[in-house]
DNA sequence: GCCGTTTTCGGCCCGACTGTTTTCAGTCG
């Protein structure tokens, strides 16, 4: 049983207790763990098999014996006795916005609906009217919702919402009368997908402003059109909208708008249990003491009352970030010194060395290492060690005539089955700095993937495992793999570990990037660029390592060139 | 069900919006 499977049995108990009325505050605790389950980067099974349970967040007695029971009888009582008295398939409604628990308890036991289907149905025969506390109004806002969530396609990813949103905010900052549009909610949190936007702005003619918005040429349908709030449909490709929110709010209180919105809603909530402990009140217009306002206009001012530091939105989730104050030199994107692997057209890239070069030299980097693909990735256009040969003298010839910025020649050689490298170490040694990744037989056991991963790692021409899970967002899972063990072999071998900063990959993962820098290992922040616009990519990488709290010692790529050659020589001359 | 330099019992965040309502319940972020 996986962290994953017992967040989720957990998520399920507390929808079924609120659909069965229990108090909300027993549900919300089950969802307290579920999250916590579903955030930890370790297996839930050792730190039940070190006794620890009850070490963790909002995990107490009761919670405790009920994942030992999960985790070693593979179900859970209480959860069973729910779903003998509750339809399962009522989970399906929770997914339909303005439906909530009471909702779908009042359709089950008022009309037998038991499932998305019979909904439909219900709807359909017109069976739902005479429902007391369910108007025609509400029934048509529940047939609107079916609609929406059979056309969305749900979260979007990072690259997607923050493409959308630099749009929207550059034609918002042309409209008259508007001073400042700012993005808030998990997208300025830098989360790896998105479940809509909300932009915040300061605008003189706010009526203005809204129109603008809810006129832009791609919003398909208007949700909301008020003196402060519009919400629209975004339509960013055929078929596919993502929903987003504009609100105008007074100069003054900005910084409480921003905070507001910006979340994480756990976040907001330990915020405001810190307010009331001092007897004043935080809400989206400022903190308050009665009349009083004691901040508003800023997030700084806010935190600061509150006796905290300004916490960097990529940190507020309610993990450790009240009581470990945030790094002073929290890793940003200008401390990003190169890119150490990026692609060419002579294996899978769309533009040539010198175009990735001059666009490498153009962002001001120092460095750029060409990593291209290795034989066995055929579908890639991986090279023969003939091929390698060949792209070292061009790399080299390059190389001496660039002045500013140090071209490598590298490569992204695949780990094979067995653990052993797509090129012999005679052939690695001539390179200036070497990525090793693994394509294929990702379905493997745990035990194999991570004995094939150390084994890579082990190799003393090794200097970075790339996207160490090798899970594609919304498409491919993360493979079974023990990453602790990674993280430690990592650290014990000088080897760094990727966060691919691909918006479809972002692997490591921000709880996987916190866990190696907390055992010692160094992560390196490419983005394995397949073409110069994604280049530009380099910047969701580090909001990743931003959420894993990472400095920018912590990072290998925010070195100088000098000190990557020394990183790479340590490995080679290392005593075994 | 969890949790505690105000508490081991009695709390547990806050406001907006909507709909079905004459004072509130449900949902959402």
């Amino acid at each position: 049983m996986t962290n994953a499977d017992v967040a989720r049995i957990f998520a399920e108990v507390a929808d079924l207790l609120e659909i069965r009325g229990e108090d909300v505050f027993r549900v919300n605790s089950y969802r307290r763990v579920a999250r916590t389950i579903e955030d930890l980067p370790v297996d839930i099974n050792e730190i039940a098999a070190r006794g620890e349970l009850t070490g963790l967040p909002g995990v107490g007695k009761g919670s405790a014996e009920k994942i030992q029971e999960l985790l070693s009888t593979g179900k859970l009582q209480l959860r069973e006795e729910l779903v003998r008295e509750i339809p399962e398939s009522l989970l399906e409604l929770r997914e339909i916005p303005g439906v909530g628990p009471k909702k779908i308890a009042l359709l089950w036991k008022e009309r037998g609906i038991r499932s998305l289907a019979d909904l439909k149905a219900a709807l359909e025969a017109g069976k739902l009217a005479g429902l007391k506390g369910l108007g025609d109004k509400s029934i048509q806002q529940i047939k609107e919702g079916i609609e929406f969530l059979e056309r969305s396609a749900g979260r979007v990813r990072l690259g997607i919402a923050a493409a959308v949103a630099d749009l929207i905010c550059d034609r918002l900052r042309r409209t008259r009368g508007v001073r400042r549009v700012e993005p808030a909610g998990s997208l300025r949190r830098g989360r790896e997908t998105v479940g809509d936007l909300d932009l915040l702005c300061i605008a003189d003619d706010p009526d203005l402003a809204i129109r603008t918005f809810t006129e832009l040429p791609e919003v398909g349908r208007v949700l909301a059109a008020g003196q402060t709030k519009g919400s629209v449909l975004y339509q960013y490709a055929p078929g596919q909208s993502l929903q987003v929110d504009l609100r105008v709010v007074p100069e003054e209180s900005f910084g409480a708008a921003w905070q507001y919105f910006t979340g994480s809603k756990e976040h907001n909530i330990r915020l405001r249990e810190l307010a009331l402990k001092r007897g004043w009140s935080l809400n989206e217009y400022g903190l308050t003491e009665g009349d009083k306002t004691i901040a508003s206009r800023t997030e700084e001012e806010i935190y600061a009352a509150l006796g905290l530091p300004w916490i960097p939105p990529e940190l507020r989730e309610d993990r450790d970030e009240f009581d470990t104050p945030p790094p002073e030199d929290l890793l940003t994107l200008e401390d990003i010194r190169g890119d150490l692997h990026v692609h060419t057209t002579e294996s899978d890239g769309i533009h040539s060395l010198e175009e990735m070069v001059v666009a490498a030299a153009a962002r001001g980097y120092k460095y750029l290492c060409i990593a291209d693909h290795s034989r066995s990735s055929t579908i890639a256009n991986g090279l023969t060690p003939q091929r390698l040969e060949k792209q070292m003298e061009e790399v080299r010839r390059l190389a001496r005539k660039t002045r500013g910025l140090k071209v490598w020649i590298g490569t992204e050689v695949d780990i094979l089955a067995d653990g052993s490298l797509d090129f012999p170490d005679e052939l690695l040694s001539k390179l200036d700095f070497v990525t090793a990744s693994i394509h294929s037989g990702m379905g493997r056991d745990a035990a194999t993937n991570t004995r094939r991963t150390i084994a890579a790692m082990q190799n003393r021409y090794v200097n970075v495992i790339g996207h160490p899970t090798g899970r594609l967002i919304g498409r491919r899972e993360a493979m079974a793999l023990d990453i602790e063990a990674i993280c430690r072999e990592a650290a014990r071998t000088g080897t760094a570990l990727e966060i691919n900063a691909s918006n479809l990959r972002l692997d490591l993962k921000d709880q996987h990037a916190r866990l190696a820098r907390e055992l010692g290992a160094l992560v390196c922040i490419n983005t394995d660029a397949h073409s110069i616009d994604e280049l530009e990519e380099m910047r969701f990488g580090v909001l990743t390592a931003r959420r894993a709290a990472l400095r920018s010692t912590d990072v290998l790529n925010t070195r100088s060139p000098a000190e990557i050659m020394k990183f790479v020589q340590a490995k080679r001359n290392k005593k075994k």
